[in-house]
DNA sequence: GTTTAGCACTCTGGAGAAAGGAGTGCTAAA
DNA sequence: TTTAGCACTCCTTTCTCCAGAGTGCTAAAC
């Protein structure tokens, strides 16, 4: 009754406890007793044998008491089982899988904004706090410069980047610049500071200097230092997240305290949350995180592809005893139709047949 | 003894007993009994008779009494005598003011994520939740287009609003337009679509289709609809909500069910929250609240101007028995603040000398 | 008339104590 | 190896009791 290769520590019957014991135990929130697993087991056997495996399981570090005389509910090893091997992959209802497509279909302007809508659809879908990024895959370079002259005073600058995105700026000039040399300097931003990297483009500044008048050159200054901002920008991160007050709702996090505990984290790290290594999705549980805010807490998290520039990732946080199979199955879904949403081109527009 | 002609209804006596009970219920959330207040005043009275004149006050509708043999707490009227006439402008220290200063000393890249940070900001000085919002006081129009081929295929649109905010996309052309066909484009977008509303807009987009080609009148439609787009959303308000984890730490909030009703309030509504009418600030005390979910909360919300063409709000959300004295003197020094740094142009540059 | 002391009364909040219940672990028998 | 039986443990809920804080009233003092 071995499968393959794995080591068998665990019977067949026991794994089918385990298994029973963490489903109820997600459902209710509750340690589980041996009367109410035997009974979930169809009655082939009684309470007391029940009693002897769950003492082994506990034994084995699968489950945990928290008192003595209290059921037995399952500790981050067990869940841990659980996820890689036990858990069913859950197939998700048409009405569901619709209902995921329709909160994809949104009127997409920017892309943060974009996020934010789609961290709180997962969120609302879930019933979980939720978080969402996007980062580039390798580093954005400047694509294109444009300037457009408005007055003696002032310009717009306009910045094309190899992802595609297009930035603009209102740019106060501190000297005045005749419009009919910004050409000359279009072509020189063009020539020189596109394709490189933000250090490379400083050093160029550096070493045109003297090529341009001073007027010139402020300006210039003024463009490249601009480009050097939404270059930046668009290498970090950000993450919103949505749904934190969901956490309320939840047994484990109605002490204050604890809610505040974790929901000032989610607030605040803009860094720290968990993201899938090289993996489409990753899951951790309990401990398993790095972080001292998520230790009693659990993480889904998976990632999509952005276009051919960029990787998002889109998380889930919940109590340890998370739905893993639900959640997993859902985020999947999403993940996979924002993936396929990106491809259809719409918000970032592929690199032009390159 | 009575000041004036304003009405006297209350002693000068109960009137510092009122503000004696308000703020010591601020400072503990316990209900103030006969005994610490007349301790609080010296002891020219002993607590016979401030036991005679709070059993007036609570008649008149400005104390209540959770239970018979408790001590008195304000109700909304009595905050509302408090904050109109008892409570004393709060002066701010140096440091303080040096705080809030360097607050708003934030590197301005775009309005919005501008104002995510001066919410954090204003948020963590508090000590409550905060939320941000800017909204244009008239309608806004375009100012100037200009298009910029990128290839066959597509070309990037820049759009100036009247409120000087540059926004730009790049777009993708259904048909082939050849690149010396878009300076014609551009004047016609520029005789025909700037300096008038969205529905203008879209009359005067018929107006024109016979007179340029199909492929031209094609782009244009996209550009005006991207034109639309932007516009739409610079006349929207968009809200953002800061520090919402802090309620957790405020004893009448450490409810998780009355917690979760205010918070996911503040997670969503981005409409219902309460702006100043006219006057620069406003303190709305529990039932003088509009929306349920802030009922048994008070708001303090102070508006500032985002250089000529906007105006911007910004509130705290605190419990009934917040500190009015002093969350009312940062607030409105912050938002001084704020009026002052968009005088100084940086974000937004005005009009030019029009 | 106002203020005060005194006192009975009310209500809350917390500490035990008691009862009930769920569940275990062990033993001994099937 | 499984099961029934049973004593035992520990949590939870409920109740009761008590101390404490505070009021409201009355009657006396200023």
């Amino acid at each position: 009754m071995m499968n393959g290769a794995r080591l068998v520590e665990l019977t067949e019957r026991k794994r089918q406890i385990l298994k029973v014991v963490i489903e109820d135990y997600i459902r209710t929130a509750e340690p589980v007793g041996s009367k109410a697993i035997a009974a979930e087991m169809g009655g082939s056997v009684s309470s007391a044998t029940i009693r002897n495996e769950l003492s082994d399981l506990t034994e084995q570090g699968y489950l945990e008491q928290p008192h003595t005389s209290a059921g037995r509910m399952p500790s981050p090893k067990g869940y841990r089982l659980y996820v890689n091997e036990l858990m069913e992959e859950q197939r998700l209802s048409l009405a569901e899988t619709e209902h995921i497509r329709q909160s994809l279909q949104l009127k997409m302007e920017e892309l943060d904004r974009f996020l934010g809508q789609a961290g709180r659809a997962v969120s609302a879908l879930m019933r979980y706090p939720a978080y969402v990024s996007a980062a580039r895959k390798g580093g954005v370079t400047a694509r294109r410069f444009e300037l457009l002259p408005v007055d003696e005073n002032s310009c717009i600058a306009v910045l094309m980047t190899s992802d595609s995105r297009v930035k603009s700026q209102l740019l106060r000039m501190q000297l005045k610049v005749p419009p009919d040399q910004l050409p000359d300097l279009v072509s020189l931003l063009n020539s020189h500071f596109t394709g490189v990297s933000l250090q490379e483009m400083s050093q160029r500044l550096m070493s045109v200097s003297d090529q341009i008048g001073p007027q010139l050159f402020l300006l210039l200054s003024q463009v490249v230092a601009y480009g050097a901002d939404v270059l930046e920008e668009a290498g970090q991160r950000e993450i919103f997240t949505a749904g934190a007050s969901r956490l309320l709702k939840l047994p484990e996090f109605r002490d204050a305290d604890k809610a505040h505990e974790l929901m000032s984290f989610l607030a605040d790290s803009k860094e720290n949350l968990p993201m899938p290594e090289n993996r489409q999705m990753e899951i951790l549980i309990g401990p398993e995180n790095v972080s001292d805010a998520l230790k009693d807490a659990s993480v889904v998290v998976a990632s999509y592809d952005i276009g051919e520039n960029m990787r998002g990732l889109i998380g889930v946080v919940g109590p340890t005893r998370m739905d893993y199979a639900a959640v997993a199955a859902r985020l999947s879904s999403f993940a996979e139709g924002l993936t396929r949403l990106f491809e259809k081109k719409e918000l970032l527009p592929k690199e032009e047949r390159e």
